[in-house]
DNA sequence: CGTGTTTTTTACCATTTGGTAAAGCCACGA
DNA sequence: TCGTGGCTTTACCAAATGGTAAAAAACACG
């Protein structure tokens, strides 16, 4: 259905963004990433995003076509990181060790990058009404592989046998924990430091125990 | 402090809430939960809460203070149920079934109060800015006395030595993910029965496999 | 009934919020 | 030096939003 006329690609004529545009992009995308992850899109406001990236709000507009704009650019950056650590689950290795890595690097994410696991849980419990597209094109597609991946283990006999996609769904559960309802985790277990490393060793317990195969 | 003139209580002189008045403060509770589950205190609007109630704004504020308010005694509602469940665990009951018994309850509370998980997940989320204080004076100590006696079981050899407190928030973190990210759920595994049913019976094989004391 | 009280509605406000228009600024090449 | 084009600010707006005032309607009950 293209009427390939021109000669660039014809879509948005954009040339190449600038080195100023690119490090306001940044900072607005960084900025509303703290703003919505902690209001949530409707409860955002662009004079925080725009106080938070240090300027001023029509200048926002300027880089981005409006407040669902950036929403939606911070959602469709998030969804190809998010899922990351997921793609890399290999066949050929190990299947525990695989496993078990794949759980070590979502609690690495909970704790490194809080916010990106907010923005998302947000969205998701409020019904994702900007993301259900991505889940069903980018994260449905993805998950049922792997979880026959891992179906084809434990098949295999390498894992205990156990239904995969709950087996998935709760090392999201587990590791995103951290993240997102951290505020109580604060208050129940002061001592940060002290609480992630049992964190980690917790959960590295409970996938390693209902993982390894008997025998 | 109190100069005790009066005859009754003489805090706020309210008499007792009419037939009229329970019916509607019911009303506007629930569809308050409707809104504010689905769109955070910021992202909720008094029209939007008015029009789930079916009754107009300012009669939402003849029965509410305000927005805040309702907002309020919901999370103060919400507070003690949800923690009843945790409350109920019995000291004197079989250590294991306590605590799978403790599990299955929360499964089913995330089935059929999935509103209610959702509303504690935004405000937790975003900072618990009304509920901190409530974490502190409510969850905290029920928290520490239940982990406590957690660890006595486990000290005595009926359960499989770990930590209380990860134990615990990993009961919450797998229970509530079904209310939660109820809109993920439904795209990867879209037959909602037999989802849940597998649930259920993969959270209590997590459970079981890392209590059961060894021997 | 009639009367005092509770409940509900109709008009409003002041503020906030997403967004726009247009002028100003600023670097850089001709 | 003067444009010229990308960037930024100032001054606005219309709609939405939390909330109020006061009249009208519904109700309780002697």
């Amino acid at each position: 259905m293209p009427a390939p006329s021109e000669k660039p690609p014809e879509k948005t004529p954009e040339k190449k963004p600038s080195r100023i545009q690119i490090r306001n992009r940044k900072k607005i995308m960084d900025a509303a990433l703290d703003v919505f992850s902690q209001h949530g899109f409707r409860g955002a406001t662009l004079d925080q995003i725009a106080e938070a990236a240090g300027m001023s709000k029509p200048n926002l507009i300027y880089y981005f076509d409006g407040k669902e704009a950036i929403h939606v650019a911070l959602l469709n950056a998030l969804m190809t990181e998010w899922l990351d650590p997921l793609r890399e689950l290999d066949a050929e290795g190990d299947p525990l060790e695989e496993i078990l890595g794949y759980v070590r690097r979502k609690m690495e994410m909970s704790r490194q990058f809080p916010r990106e696991s907010r923005l998302f849980a947000i969205e998701i419990i409020q019904g994702a009404p900007r993301m259900l597209p991505h889940l069903e094109s980018d994260l449905k597609p993805l998950f049922d592989e792997k979880c026959a991946l891992i179906a084809g283990w434990m098949d295999a006999g390498k894992l205990a046998p156990q239904d995969p996609q709950q087996l998935v769904m709760s090392i999201w559960a587990l590791t995103q924990h951290f993240a997102d309802f951290d505020t109580q985790v604060r208050v129940l277990v002061p001592d940060e430091t002290a609480g992630w490393r049992a964190a980690n060793a917790h959960v590295e317990k409970i996938f390693r125990a209902i993982l390894t195969p008997k025998g």
